[in-house]
DNA sequence: TCAATCTGACAGAGCGTCCTGTCAGATGAG
DNA sequence: CTCATCTGACAGGACGCTCTGTCAGATTGA
């Protein structure tokens, strides 16, 4: 039976919505910091300074509370992108911009979630699914995106999917060289090559 | 002592090459077909038909033998580059796309190839090194030759070098896409596409 | 043929991770 | 205060992979 009693304060659920918490919380850092490869169910659980009972209340592998990270990271630049590209803007190229900027700022601003989203993500088969099905989205709307600006001029299908494609990956690679330390521009310069690129390729 | 007794036909030293090819091609294949996280020194061993006891005459560890398919892997991309680079063509548009062609081609002819060098080396830490070496070096080599074919209307750095990552990643996305059946396209309009958005990008 | 050497198969120790179970001590309701 | 409940620490078995050692049988030179 449910008990309703008190510890710390907090009622059953909210003390295993804490723990839940903290967990993901852990697993975004180790996930981040000490790789794929070093990420162990003990670990995230030392990181938490949680032992491995409380995982299983919330969590069923290594992999669930990975993808639960990874899908958290997402869904953040999906709205974060969505939001900027339905808000008003001088030119619809702004609009653009925005959007990327906003898409960019996520993965940029907290260089974890860059991490988790772009790079660690590829390493976990039970991940490397949802990444790119993200990324096909982002590709998808690009597209959708490119027919509104141009119009006649914007290129059918399957063209304007390939340039999705080109583009989003493209501003991937890009956004993983910036984590990395590996290349001397700041996420503003991304952003605004990014742009250009778009404008560029989007219409014949 | 070396011993110099002939086994079916082949000297010792033969012998220990020909199992190391066979460990070779046995990593390309498992380490292609199960994936990254699958592949194990015994299941390298086993697809080879070797016993572990050999696996350590010529290769250190499980690392070890697939950084070597990845570079051979590599080492192929880039001399077919080069070479078609390298290679007279009617104008400096069409020694671009032959290059293009090349790289893509490497990479599509044998999936196994593709996948290793694309996708599976991101998931070990001792591989993503190599690959984003390899892609800067790419990316390097793009700017440069914008830079040529050109002139003084090529961005110069460090817009070039971020042209150069965007083409790039771009690429190896459409690549990784095509290589999981996720896009209905051929290798042509990949390498069209790509073309394409080199000539729109490398320039103001 | 005989002896030296090579080969493949297998056993088993060592190691790290996963996952469950137990237990003493902490906490809070009555 | 008392006791039911919750919590953290830790033990230990299960499992898979790595790596070394042994051994019978195959192969070849003499």
């Amino acid at each position: 039976m449910a008990s309703t009693r008190r510890y710390n304060g907090m009622s059953a659920d909210d003390r295993t919505a804490d723990r839940r918490a903290r967990l993901l919380e852990a697993g975004l850092e180790v996930f981040s910091t000490a790789g794929a490869q070093n990420t162990t169910m003990t670990a995230i659980c030392a990181e938490a300074k949680l032992t491995e009972r409380y995982f299983y209340q919330s969590f069923s592998s290594k992999e669930d509370v990975l993808e639960k990270v990874v899908e958290s990271v997402s869904d953040e630049i999906r709205a974060a992108a969505l939001d900027a590209l339905h808000s008003p803007a001088p030119t619809v190229e702004d609009q653009v911009h925005n959007a990327i900027a906003a898409f960019v700022g996520v993965l940029t601003d907290d260089r974890r979630k860059g991490r988790v989203a772009m790079i660690e993500s590829l390493a976990v088969d039970s991940l490397r699914d949802y990444r790119r099905q993200s990324m096909r989205a982002f590709a998808h709307l690009v597209a959708e995106q490119s027919r509104e600006l141009f119009g006649d001029q914007a290129w059918p299908q399957p063209q304007s999917e390939i340039n999705g494609l080109l583009f989003i990956g493209g501003l991937a690679e890009l956004v993983i060289a910036w984590l990395n330390d590996e290349i001397a521009v700041t996420p503003a310069d991304i952003v605004d090559a990014a742009t250009r690129h778009f404008v560029a390729t989007a219409h014949r």
